[in-house]
This record gives structure tokens, C-alpha cells and sequence, in this order.
DNA sequence: AGGGACATGTAATTAGTTACATGATTGT
DNA sequence: ACAATCATGTAACTAATTACATGTCCCT
């Protein structure tokens, strides 16, 4: 999805400036599945405004710098729902983590035990920060996504730490196992 | 992660080509959490061919173009684990399914049915091609790597068939959900 | 005095994708 | 006859990120 229909997105949800729009794929629930910097979102407002998509009010600040407001025009809504009828592309998912875990017999145990830590620490953390989060006053759309993203984390939890000591036990060990031949090289 | 350390890692696991590396990230363990096209896989190989990572051999095929099949050297075997040394940075997810979900309430109701039956069935597709693969003699990192993707999809796929019916049910009825506010806007 | 939050914007760079170019073989 | 699989590679393009530029206020 274009940064453009990102910041449909968000600004469908309310009013923003391009720094808070930057928040909410920072801290908000956009963060979870989607990204954008401010290199990308503020040419992208500029063209969305000049489109006339969104509405662009300047507002001056006690003790702050100014503010663009944007908000949604009934073109720019309009403009959002044509882009969420097109059936969605795949999932874009790059991870590092899964990466490195993947060669993890190529790596010291204790910095094995690090990355798994680290990632146990940080599905608690994320999983803590949406709990926070009022199901009751938002629209049923994003409570399923809420729900869904919630099981993903903490089924990811569960399986880390109940296996993280035997998997970490099995490392000590010398592998048993059939070394690699090309029989088991590209397995799904 | 960089084509080149991907290319590294595919290779880590055995000799191949250019078109078999792309074959990893396509069918193969690599297409759930990285992806690369044959646009940069090719010239990353002849970067590290240049620079002694990978061994190139060239091979003649009966009744098939000839093919050029890299190996891993010492060298790229140090490069590859110095890559991995290095704490991995976030995952990057982009989610046009997560998008469109989360403004379920603006799709028609046998539009959003679509998406997650589509949905549905990607998950039980994946799970039925994980199921496949023989863990007994694949490394710890590999196997932990697949148990814990499976529990990601499986989780995924629990959840949303059990609140499937229901979401759209709820759908159906005009929502007497508070009114959007500012508020409810950037909830995590 | 130094860092972080607030606030907007541009320019340089990069790292990739998509499309093109070529061509045999096998299956439908 | 047409699409798919096998096989390699380049060129054009795009869409983003990173870094830079500027400035105030607040907290430690």
C-alpha cells in the first residue's frame, strides 16, 4: 500500500498533522502492519492536498511550532475505499530475527539465549501496550485486527518460552543429526 | 538483511543457482520471512564471486540452458556468521490485509466475507505445505524457526474461524458503537 | 548543557522491483 | 498453440529511507 493511502488511513480516523500521522505508524495500531517515514509523508500530503483528497488548515501554537491540520475531503474517503476494494497483495514480512534464528548452530549459546530474550521481552511488552488499548468504543474492523495481532503475539510468547530451554539444552549438545545433503536443503 | 547475506544463507545450506535461490524465497523455509528477485539476486552473486565468498562452476545440462551453480567458501561461510553476530534489527511487516480489515466497516459485507475467506484458506494452504516437510533431520535453529511459524499460522487461522461468523454478523447490524472521536483515534 | 519531544520540509542516496531480452523443452 | 518451467542477465524506474536544515521548549 502507497504512503498516500496510508495517510488516508490514518487521517479517516481524525484530523492529524503529518507529525502526528508519523505517530500513529510509530506507536499506533498502524505500527503493527504498516510503515512510513517523514521523508515519504510529507511530500505525500503535499500531493494528496494539491489533489484536493485531504483539506490542509494551518494553526498556530502557543509555545509550539505551527501545524498543518489534514483532513479527509469526501473525494479523499472516496478515494480510500477505492483502494481497499482492490484485493489486497500478499503479506510483505522481512524479519532478521527469524534469519538469524534460523542459523542459530552457527552461533554462540549465549548469544542464542540473547536474541531469545529479547524477543520474549519484546512480545511481552508489545502484547502489554495493546492490552491498554478500550476495545469497547472501536469499530468492529479494527477490534478483529486487534484480536487477531493479539493471538499472533501471544501464541508467539507461549511457543518461545516453552521451548526456548530444551531448544537451548539441544544446542549444547553436539547435533545427532543426519548432516546436510541436498535431499533436505529447500524444505518449505 | 541485504540479497547478499540471503544469497550467503541459502547457500549456507548447499550449492545452487541463481534461479534455485530464487526458488527459496519462492516455495522454499526463506519465502515466510524473506523475499528477493531475480533483479538483485544475480548481481549480488557476481559481487560475491568477484569478491571470493562464493565459488562459481559452470555446468552443462542436457535439454536445459546451461546453469551456473555457487558454493560457499570459507570466507563466505565467516561472512555469513559475522552477519548474524550483529543484533537483528526490527522486522519489517506490510499488511494490505491488516489495512483493509481494519476499515472493514466501509467494504461491503460479501466483500469483507471474501477477504477472509481468502484469508482462511492462505492459512490452511501454508500449514498444509509446512506439514509436509520432514523435521527429523533439519537442524535445531531450522526446526525452532518452523514451530514457531506454524504457530503463528495455525493461531491465526483459529482465530479467525472462530470469530468469523460473529464479525460479520456484527457487521450486518448498524454499529452502536460510540461515534469516532479524537478520543478513540491512535489506539495501539 | 544536553537530550528529547514538538514541528516541517528537502535533497541525496539506496536498494530494490519490474520489465525487457533470449531461448529450449515439456505439458495441456 | 499456449503456458509453464528452466535458465541468466541488464536497464529503466520507483519508491522509499537517511541525512540534513532549522528552531523552540522542557526536563534533568
Amino acid at each position: 500500500m502507497d504512503v498516500r493511502t496510508l495517510c488516508l488511513g490514518v487521517l479517516y480516523q481524525g484530523e492529524a498533522s503529518g507529525y502526528e500521522i508519523k505517530k500513529a505508524f510509530e506507536e499506533g495500531a498502524f505500527s503493527h502492519f504498516q510503515d512510513a517515514s517523514f521523508g515519504s509523508i510529507y511530500p505525500a500530503l503535499g500531493r494528496l492536498s494539491s489533489e484536493g483528497l485531504v483539506d490542509c488548515t494551518q494553526m498556530a501554537q502557543e509555545k509550539r511550532p505551527d501545524k498543518k491540520v489534514y483532513k479527509l475531503t469526501d473525494k479523499g474517503n472516496d478515494a480510500l475505499i477505492t483502494s481497499i476494494l482492490v484485493p489486497p497483495s500478499p503479506d510483505k514480512y522481512a524479519s532478521d530475527f527469524f534469519f538469524v534464528l534460523y542459523f542459530a548452530e552457527l552461533l554462540p549459546i549465549p548469544q542464542v539465549a540473547l536474541l531469545l530474550d529479547q524477543r520474549i521481552t519484546f512480545y511481552k511488552n508489545t502484547i502489554e501496550r495493546m492490552s491498554e488499548c478500550d476495545l469497547s468504543t472501536i469499530p468492529e474492523g479494527r477490534q478483529l485486527c486487534h484480536g487477531l495481532g493479539m493471538t499472533v503475539y501471544q501464541s508467539s510468547l507461549d511457543y518461545l518460552e516453552k521451548h526456548k530451554d530444551s531448544f537451548l539444552n539441544k544446542l549444547k549438545i553436539p547435533s545427532q543429526n543426519t548432516p546436510f545433503t541436498n535431499s533436505n536443503r529447500h524444505a518449505s
